[in-house]
DNA sequence: CCCCGTTATCTCCGTCGGGATATAACGGAA
DNA sequence: TTCCGTTATATCCCGACGGAGATAACGGGG
């Protein structure tokens, strides 16, 4: 279920050539949060480990703090966790969508209408 | 020239899933309005012209009307030019734009600051 | 001392997007 | 009738991306 939710807006913010914050990464970091590991948050996202853990480096590489620590064997048995830089970032970025939306609300609705999409409101 | 222009912000709005206009697409409807060819628009982005002109294939059927008009032969050797919509769709694509990155100003700054960047002003 | 689940790495491999290239069609001009 | 530049379409091919799977390391617990 979760319907189609069409349409739908998303940002890619570009700090340098090569390295950006989008949709993707923010989603992971949320996971990470939820789920206290890498792979957790991965698997959620039907992504591999491979790629969920390669994400997290560029990340950790992006900003002058990581953003995820995590840490192997123990009482847990390993995991990891965001730190202050990485809620901060997310949170960020979450608000930063939220307002685009809110601020190009007129012109979506307007290039919906130039679609043959019925308009189910 | 051009500057590296860091940090950026880019768009992409899905209309249905597998369709959905983004910075590329809103390029290539600039181009082909400023040169009057989607070959030489595709080569001002340094992109093929097959794939150039699959992109143009896609919009042309993502709106109840196309895009982009294109004429082979004649006097002019043929050419395109954007219609009506193919103006309108640009337009509104650009004032999103423009309101997303004005309304998330404030965050993209906090962001930056985060980053190892040094903040050139 | 072995067990456990996760992090951390590596290698192999299929897929897919897109470049490069070739060819035909178009239709007015010369 | 030939020439021209563009649209339109097909085929071949390569590199990158990312999944699948194997392996090691970690470190507290039982």
């Amino acid at each position: 279920m979760a319907g189609k939710d069409h349409p739908e807006l998303k940002l890619r913010l570009t700090l340098r050539g090569g390295e950006w914050l989008g949709p993707g990464k923010a989603d992971l970091l949320e996971g990470i949060a939820e789920t206290g590991s890498i792979s957790a948050a991965g698997k959620r996202m039907k992504m591999s480990y491979k790629r969920a853990w390669g994400l997290v480096e560029v990340l950790n590489g992006m900003f002058r703090e990581p953003l995820v620590a995590s840490s192997r064997g123990g009482a847990g048995h390993g995991g990891a966790e965001l730190t202050e830089t990485g809620h901060a970032v997310l949170r960020l970025y979450r608000r930063m969508q939220a307002n685009a939306v809110s601020a190009t609300e007129a012109e979506i609705a307007q290039l919906m209408q130039l679609t043959d999409i019925p308009d189910r409101k």
